[in-house]
DNA sequence: TGTACATCAGTGAACGCGCGTTCACTGATGTAC
DNA sequence: TGTACATCAGTGAACGCGCGTTCACTGATGTAC
């Protein structure tokens, strides 16, 4: 009995949307096993995380999550879908104050996409990574999609175009596929080398304008 | 005794490149179990991939790879850079017949790269994704810039640059960040179908122009 | 050609480990009266 | 305000599992004479 004060300082009062999420004795576990898991996906890739770690980090028992999650996939797609949700809102963020329709909206977008996968691999890959026995979600697909639609509207306007054409798919998917390729690579220590003399706000708005115009 | 014959049929006589190694037991026990590692890789994934099932397959006890690997991570590099090596070896076959300096050399080293993507996902992966405990293997380095100069060498000739500039290396770059992005958006399956309605060469011819131009 | 010996690829049993998940439980909390 | 009760988040012990690696061994092969 006087061992039990160690745990979660400030999770009591997380400062938060859900109110209506009653406090009962941990204040909100599911919210402290998803920073949990984000964590350990951070620290030790994907692959490693473990159920029973992210229960030693947020200081309850193994059972205890499955209070809250079906299974280990579904703790890692809640996490996933946290992390999407504050990448569609840094990639709207980092539209603002750009003037509509111009090229540098794009390279935003890209810049913001990079910055993700950089800052966040650990669930960049998870999201897109193509790992272990495959997350096929519908909530992820939806997330994705939400995303990209932005990039399209973009183009759209930059292309001049009245809405979502074939041609802007075209060159959407054709910007996403260069961004998500620097992505990857950049973020590979042992290839990111091979792009280290350039400037990547350079490059980025060296391929919009290709693609662009 | 009586259900012993049931492994490696045709593997006593491998064709192959290595008399000099003494056909003991086995035959070639090595490369059986980069054999078995490749598949497996390619049908459970690369995190999946475990040394028993590959002796289960190989037909042999878990201790037997150790004779000839030091350890797991080994097992895969060696199955990652045999990969490489048939993987190069598609590339230069790929530009065979293809005109000195046309720019359909490009989208042929493209069109290779996103097959290889496609046909061998694992060993991609393996190279490229960024997995559990990162292989980190000077050998694997020495792979990729192989593959990496060979591009370089044709953007140089495509741009008519006495040899690797900085704009080619930057051209270069950007081309392979394209085809490097396109490669894991169409190995998945949720990513692909955002791109289904375009035909693929064409995509690279016209990456390529706007790239080289 | 035959024999004695050295080599070493592959064996089979064992090890300790951390994993994901389950189970009956407990005890703090919220609610009804 | 106080008491009885229902709820259910979190417990702690246990499970079966497959893993990577080790060890002393065995027995087929190649070699020297």
């Amino acid at each position: 009995m006087s061992s039990t004060e160690k745990n979660h300082p400030t999770s009591r009062q997380t400062a938060g949307l859900s109110v209506s999420k009653k406090a009962y004795h941990h204040g909100d576990l599911r919210a402290a096993l998803i920073e949990a898991t984000r964590q350990l996906v951070e620290e030790k890739g994907p692959d490693s995380f473990s159920v029973s770690e992210a229960c030693r980090r947020a200081g309850v028992s193994t059972a205890a999550p499955y209070k809250h999650f079906k299974d280990k996939t579904e703790m890692l797609v809640a996490t996933v879908l946290e992390g999407m949700d504050r990448h569609r809102d840094k990639m709207l963020a980092a539209l603002e104050g750009v003037p509509e329709g111009s090229p540098e909206r794009i390279t935003a977008i890209g810049m913001e996409y990079i910055a993700f996968a950089l800052n966040e691999p650990g669930i960049f890959r998870l999201k897109f990574g193509g790992f272990t026995d495959r997350i096929a979600d519908p909530r992820l697909e939806d997330g994705g999609q939400q995303s990209f639609g932005i990039l399209l509207t973009e183009v759209a306007k930059c292309l001049g175009e009245p809405g979502i054409t074939d041609e802007v798919r075209r060159r959407g998917f054709l910007l996403w596929s260069f961004v998500h390729g620097l992505s990857f690579i950049l973020h590979d220590k042992g290839l990111a080398e091979k792009g280290e003399e350039f400037d990547l706000h350079t490059l980025l708005e060296d391929v919009s304008e290709r693609m662009l115009s």
